[in-house]
DNA sequence: CGAGTGTATGTTGTCAACAACTTTCAGTTG
DNA sequence: CAACTGAAAGTTGTTGACAACATACACTCG
């Protein structure tokens, strides 16, 4: 469904790379839900469709298969990844240990000048989304906000595994509805912007504890009326 | 160096695949410190010297890179990375922040049966290299335990994420010596252990912390007197 | 003599074809 | 009729050759 208009609009000089394209268009079209989970992806598929050759198609899939956004069984192919809860549960824990460790280089480090304004932008802009009742806008403000916090961190290594889990934490969110949307969630970010302004390590601490348990709890309780198989693929019967 | 006897030693059949061989190979020449930090490392060399096409070894240069084990600059090559001090400083940034999650993980968990056995067998066996004044296996068995420490906390991602992360512990780590080695090493192993044990996470953490500290000094001592400049490549004149 | 330029070389990026593997399904046999 | 065997189809894994890019060096021109 992705056109198989090719990969470029008419100029035939790559910037960069052919393979980094495909991997970031491959990758958004993966979080954004647009190929569901359990399905295989067919190098020679995607090639055309791409309009390219195998070669970078499959340096792409390498690239996502390292980050963990599909997984390969060798010699069959390679599939979106189905999470299951206890992958949810997994991906919060990791990105719990991430976003901990990046609150305490930043307390304790000498970064935090122009790092504090941009988060408490990203805060006031999902009050306003919010308060317009476009959850999707403030979904996504949310997570900008804990790649800022990331990046704030100045570590080139937790920002590089970060990366990584925030595509999954996109992919298993799908997208935010207002069922999801917690009303605390505004205020929530915004006890960890003024925790951190103050030096309070323990409080911010908590307070992210705190938001991840609730996210999961949300997240879980989503999947579990619907779904009766968490299991494993998601093959259709012809 | 690494001889251009192929890649098998006879047998026709790959078990796997080649990128998968070539990969492991690879990896474990970096961090052994055989390639030297700064080199470039060419992709008909290395086929040629494992005796593959240049696909394979390109598929397993792009995974060390997404490991963060080698840097690509475009359309020029790679190259083993030269890490500065701030890059050895990261390292165990990132460390703290997956080792600390772990050590939450398991205590908070209901794993912790047979894993304990495990950790307190490696720190027995630690003891008794150092006993031996083997300093290179107290440093293997140092890493060993805390791959061991981060695989019982059971979470995949933080498995994933470690591997990465030891593994660039063991480029910035190159060989323990005696100087390197400190004589409370194995006592403080045995410390997270017993406050694993007691469900004391406070402790635990303190004293992981402690223990990176101390490794980031010695470390930084030890790169500080002999090179002049810290800074970019290692390009020899001829 | 210095600055700019054109070429030469070696690299990576890309491609299309070949080979190996896995799975599927029809056919056969007990 | 069930279970095994064989070929067939479609996939990934691998290869060698081609093209584009970046750098280094010799050359020319001021």
């Amino acid at each position: 469904m992705t056109g198989a208009d090719g990969l470029m609009s008419g100029v035939m000089i790559p910037r960069s790379t052919f393979a980094s394209m495909v991997t970031e268009r491959l990758r958004a079209n993966i979080v954004d839900g647009s190929m569901q989970p359990g399905s295989q992806l067919s190098e020679v598929e995607l090639a055309t469709s791409f309009g390219v050759s195998r070669g970078p198609v499959r340096e792409a899939l390498q690239r996502l298969i390292q980050e963990g956004l599909l997984i390969s069984e060798p010699h069959r192919g390679v599939f979106v990844p189905v999470l299951t809860d206890e992958d949810v549960r997994d991906v919060y824990v990791a990105r719990e240990a991430l976003e901990s460790a990046a609150i305490r280089s930043i307390i304790s480090g000498a970064t935090t000048a122009a790092a504090y304004e941009s988060l408490d932008l990203l805060v006031t802009r999902m009050g306003q989304a919010e308060a317009a009742g476009d959850w999707a806008a403030v979904g996504n403000i949310d997570l900008e906000f804990h790649v800022a916090l990331v990046d704030a961190s100045s570590s080139p290594r937790l920002k590089r595994m970060f990366t990584t889990v925030i595509s999954e934490t996109r992919l298993c969110l799908g997208v935010l509805t207002a069922d999801d949307a917690r009303d605390d969630l505004v205020e929530e970010h915004r006890l960890i912007c003024e925790a951190m302004r103050e030096g309070d390590t323990d409080q911010a601490l908590a307070v992210l504890t705190r938001h991840f348990d609730d996210a999961v709890v949300t997240l879980l309780n989503r999947h579990a009326p619907g779904a009766a198989a968490p299991g494993v693929g998601v093959e259709e019967m012809s």
